[in-house]
DNA sequence: ATCTCGATAGTCT
DNA sequence: GACTATCGAGATC
């Protein structure tokens, strides 16, 4: 799957794409080396991006994973390559963004489910249909409060981020469209900020501590 | 702060 | 026909 590029300026804080390499790590290490790398969309209508700051993982022995039970139409992209976007249409409303992970025919996947916004924030606020927000940016917990509203949850940060269907499949190792980026060299003292938690809206697998968010970062979605 | 509920449509049994 | 990797509004504590 691939749409035509969208040339557009990119600051370059937020590094080059991270590489095939990365998601054919072990998909609980790539769900915790996620947070802190920045989700960048190239749309038409601009440039959206936002730092992942809530992931969870779903593996092929997970009785919460789309993929449990085999291959379906749905769920097809899992089982294909690592790093492209598996998005689907959850509650009949709401997208969901994952990057695959795992080799080619191995169904695994890593559900980004919220990142705090760093560009594009008027285009998330209009997608989101939110009107005037008093959004000062110097009042701190105003621009958390604005950050959760516009990206704090899975579909949340879909409609931010204009993300649906047709972008099932892009290949997010190639700053074209969709991509995610390494944000630099990680610092070593980011590892022992995570925390694990149980992953939220699903009835199986609830004691595996899949969910994995950083101590003291509040664009999520919900606390703790 | 925490809860309950309705919206809505695609997917699977 | 049941279920869903969600969200927002409204009620209640």
């Amino acid at each position: 799957m691939s749409l035509p590029a969208i040339e557009t300026p990119v600051p370059e804080s937020y590094g080059p794409p991270l590489p095939l390499a990365f998601y054919l790590q072990d998909t609980l290490v790539v769900a915790q080396a996620l947070l802190g790398c920045i989700l960048i969309h190239a749309s038409p209508e601009g440039l959206t991006a936002g730092r992942i700051s809530e992931t969870e993982a779903y593996r092929s022995d997970d009785p919460a994973s789309h993929a449990f039970r085999g291959q379906t139409a749905r769920n097809a992209t899992m089982f294909g390559p690592p790093g492209h976007a598996y998005i689907y249409l959850t509650y009949g409303m709401h997208y969901c963004l994952n990057a695959v992970t795992a080799p080619e025919g191995v169904a695994e996947a890593v559900l980004l489910r919220a990142v705090e916004p760093l560009a594009g924030v008027e285009l998330m606020r209009r997608r989101r249909g939110l009107s005037e927000m008093g959004a000062n940016p110097n009042d701190e917990k105003a621009r958390i409060r604005l950050g959760r509203a516009l990206c704090g949850g899975p579909g949340k940060l879909c409609q931010a981020f204009g993300l649906d269907r047709t972008l099932n499949g892009c290949d997010l190792t190639v700053p074209a469209r969709l991509w995610i980026a390494s944000a630099g060299e990680k610092k070593p003292e980011e590892a022992s900020r995570i925390v694990a938690t149980p992953r939220i809206g699903i009835t199986q697998a609830v004691d595996r501590l899949w969910r994995f968010t950083l101590r003291g970062d509040l664009y999520t979605s919900r606390s703790q």
